[in-house]
Formats: structure tokens, sequence, C-alpha cells
DNA sequence: CGATAGATTAGATTAATTCTAATCTATTGA
DNA sequence: TCAATAGATTAGAATTAATCTAATCTATCG
């Protein structure tokens, strides 16, 4: 069987983040489920929901060390809004228009052909994808 | 010789948009240079070292309008800051994370060689792709 | 021209995020 | 084990981008 809290604490601790209490309860929020889109006030609220107590800054730290720290990927589609992923292999996302929600995209269902040269003294930190949907109009 | 001003104007009024004092001018400072990125607050700030009286709420409305219009294009990259693009050509973009600028890339530089399904009842209403960059560390 | 639908405005408001300064705690080493 | 301390957490204030409101203006149409 897993051990998935000394499993998620041991992360903590490869990245150099002390494993304190409101930081390995938001990591088990977000790592021990399967793949997640959340926003800062959405992680919130599920944490105050599971009783853990836990400020809203503290969640925006959290997240941002965890980015920082490569756990999670942050993505940013609408104004004011960032989503924060826990899928950190390489993939895209399907935008929900309508209702603001991201969705990864299977796998390897994105190819990109041909990229360009990144221009001189930079270099190609990530490719984002998005593709926009919107309900359907008429066939 | 062209005749950029009635050009505009005539673009606005092809959309529906009264071609005031003020949407008129913001158009000529958009639509009439080349491909120009540009925040709210940047284009707030262009208007007004001109000598354009315009208040940011119009700045915004204007924006908004122009976009809906299919005059300019929104594009989201970071958290809290919109860009407004003149190019509303089928393109993608770099994003030079240093100093969070935003810039065009050539025609067909990229292609995208699978799309995958999107989910029942929706529809793709556009696909962003964004090259991020960032200085070189090393090679 | 005069009426009016639509546009503009300053300033207030909202929503997301970050900051601040005080308090707490995981870690380290005696 | 325990005290010192670097780092983490907190409530609440502050900041920022963006939107809303209600009053005032203006392009357009008859």
């Amino acid at each position: 069987m897993n051990r998935p809290f000394s499993d998620v604490l041991d992360r903590l601790r490869g990245k150099g983040l002390r494993p304190t209490r409101q930081r390995l309860a938001l990591a088990k929020l977000l790592l021990e489920r399967g793949d997640v889109h959340v926003t800062a006030e959405e992680l919130h609220g599920m944490a105050t929901k599971d009783g853990i107590r836990v400020s809203l800054a503290t969640v925006y730290n959290t997240l941002h060390q965890f980015t920082d720290a490569g756990l999670l990927r942050e993505i940013v589609v609408e104004a004011g809004r960032s989503y924060f992923d826990t899928n950190i292999s390489d993939h895209h996302h399907f935008f929900h228009e309508h209702n603001a929600m991201l969705s990864d995209i299977e796998g390897c269902d994105v190819s990109i052909a041909r990229l360009p040269e990144p221009p001189a003294g930079m270099q190609v930190s990530r490719v984002d994808v998005v593709i926009r949907l919107a309900p359907n109009k008429k066939s």
C-alpha cells in the first residue's frame, strides 16, 4: 500500500519546504487526489470545509511556493483569475468560456509541428496551449 | 494616399459604433500604428500624453467594445493583466517573462499538427499558443 | 433644431491578490 | 530535552485591475 502522508511530507522536505501543519494539509488536499485545477479561493474553501484552519494569505503563499518548487503549475486564462494545476506533466488545456472552468487535454492529443526560434539571448521556458471552447451554436 | 482618418471612422461605423471623439482618438492610437499590445492603463497614458481627455473607464469600455466588434483581441497571460492586440489575424505570442511584454510570432512559424476533438456540445472558439521566454541561463 | 438613445465621466465599488507587523512553530544544536 | 531563531502563519489593511453608478454630455435622426 502507498503511504500518502509520508509521501507528501517527503515531497515537501525534498523541496526544502518545512512541513508545517497547513502546508501538509494543503499538499494533501492538492496532491493526493487526481488532477485538480483550483483557484486560491476554492482551495481555501476546501480546506475550511475539511476543518483545516488556514488563512487565505497562507493559501496564496503556499500555492506560490508549491508552484516555485515545481509541485504545481499556474495557469492564467481569464483576467484576474489564477488556476493552479496539480498536473505538472507536459500537457495543455481546454478553457470552457461559459463557466470559466479549465480541463486537461489528454497527453499527446495536441502536437505542435513547428516552433519558432526564440529571439537571441532568450530560451523557451514553457509552451502553453489553451483551446477555448464555447457551447455549440449550430452545426 | 490612404486616408487614415476616414478609414478608422468607417471601421467604427461599420461595426455600429458611434464615432465619438474619444472612440475615434483611441481607434487612431491603436489601429493606425503597427501591431501593438497595450493594457488599458497604457492606452490611457498614451491618450493623455497626446492631449486626449478620456477617462480610464471609457478606455476599458472602448477596448472591450472594440474586442467584441472584432477590431482587437484580448490576451491574458499574467494574473491581473489584460493585453489588447491590434493584430487580429490568426497568430500566436511570445511572452517575455522578465519584463512582462508580449510580442507576436510571425505568421506561420507555429503550426499545430493535431488538435483534440472538442467535448460534445462544444466548439473551439480559439486556440491560443503562448511561448514563454526567459533570459538565457546557459547553453 | 430638439429629442433621445447611447456615450462619457468622476468617483465609488468590487474582487483578486499582496503586504505588514505581530504572533507562532519546526528545526537545530547545546 | 529545551531554548534560540529562522521561517511560517495570521488578521486585517493596502493595493491593483477592473467594473459599476448615476449624473452629465453628445451624435444622430426626424
